[in-house]
DNA sequence: CTCTATTTGTCCGTATGTATT
DNA sequence: TAATACATACGGACAAATAGA
């Protein structure tokens, strides 16, 4: 059921990851691909394109497709990607801690800062990502509880992703994200008890996730020890 | 000689901006706007997958492609562009002192930092960024001369993006980056003397840039004052 | 420098499937 | 159920860039 240019996306994308197709080496050429996978060109240049965009490829017109190099540890954190999925990826040692599960209503007061409107059913909840036993990210998160119904403190140790998609069939979509260098309050010192006197910001990661059908359904703050903070993009320049 | 489908993005994207088209509202279905530019579906296709991969839009199968609320302060940081161009969109009160502009050879030593094999020719720039009257923004750019001819001061302290792609003809393509919080120097402290001294990190961001043909030609470190920075992302969550 | 083969870029028309209303 | 709209796929045509003879 998956469409094909996804299948031709992913062997390639597989292949150059195990260097079957290394660093600067040269695609098969378009047509060539097609009567491999026997389909059209037109699907092929989808699976490209998307390799492209995804920072695997370089198209030239009239020479090829080029392989780049990529640092594994270039893309997960780029993204919309959850921790468990990071964790995965680049096999860290991570734990988590749920410090607060509660349910509460939004007011007009957060309606600002969280961006749900007043009366808006919420779940709160407050999580320390453990990095090789070092307190490194304090998480903050509000559901709409319209959209996620059954919030566990199991769940929020483990992916809710994982769960929010695969249980409870959400498409999850896109994020607004900003990254600002905050002032640390004194419950970020007691949740982080390691972090030294003489620093004074965490970096905070702050997104807005949509589903598919556009409902704006969570609202994640993240606050990231500065001395173990890193966050890799790849990115293109705009076309005029 | 601007593609259709280009065309056709652009038109969309000026429209959704000004409200022709409001947050929430839906783009006619792809037939019309087809008729209407009297162009194939496939070619509107393209032009509505650059709106989505861009944030403006957001597609639903079945019912339509409907618009998304915007903030403009919201691209132009995020990508791949230049301090100008972010001048120019967000109408800032900015300008730029060029400290230093320097011919020199990459060492085996600052082979590791700026990703240049050793014995390269380079520029080596260092610029500061006013925002509002204050340094906001410390500069350090290694161009690659065999790519780079004539830089003077006089264009770094205008555009260098607009000089290489209008004047040199390069075609400026893609970048790695990586955002990290890095403690403050002493030339940093004297380039920005209005920084509190409580201050002990800057927020860097480290870019390297290549062309379209995949050369390598410019490492770019930004440091950020930590209380003036902010970095706005739209992301998209990956299919599987 | 010119010509030619190869390769990617753009665009079109058509057909069929799937999701929404 | 039917109409509408988006998703996928195919095949063809021509343009434009590149590389090599």
């Amino acid at each position: 059921m998956t469409a094909r240019y996804i299948e031709i996306y992913q062997q390639f994308k597989t292949d150059i990851i195990q260097e079957k197709y290394p660093a600067n080496s040269f695609l098969p050429s378009e047509a060539k691909i097609a009567s491999q996978f026997s389909c059209s060109r037109d699907t092929v240049r989808k699976a490209l394109s998307h390799l492209e965009e995804d920072g695997f490829i370089q198209k030239q017109h009239g020479r090829g497709s080029q392989v780049l190099q990529h640092s594994l540890i270039n893309f997960p954190i780029s993204g919309l990607t959850s921790f468990q999925e990071l964790k995965q990826v680049q096999r860290l040692d991570a734990n988590t801690k749920v410090v607060l599960l509660e349910r509460l209503q939004s007011t007009a007061m957060n309606r600002q800062t969280t961006g749900f409107p007043a009366k808006t059913k919420l779940y709160h909840l407050i999580r320390v990502r453990y990095i090789n036993g070092l307190a490194s990210v304090i998480d903050e998160d509000y559901f709409d509880r319209s959209v996620v119904h059954n919030l566990t403190a199991e769940i929020a140790a483990g992916s809710i992703y994982e769960y929010l998609e695969n249980t409870e069939k959400l498409t999850i979509s896109y994020a607004e994200k900003s990254v600002t260098a905050e002032l640390i309050s004194k419950q970020d010192r007691l949740l982080m008890p390691d972090l030294p006197e003489r620093e004074n910001r965490l970096i905070q990661v702050e997104s807005r996730v949509h589903l598919a059908d556009t409902t704006y359904f969570q609202h994640t703050i993240s606050r990231h020890r500065p001395d173990k903070f890193q966050f890799n993009e790849f990115s293109r320049r705009q076309k005029k």
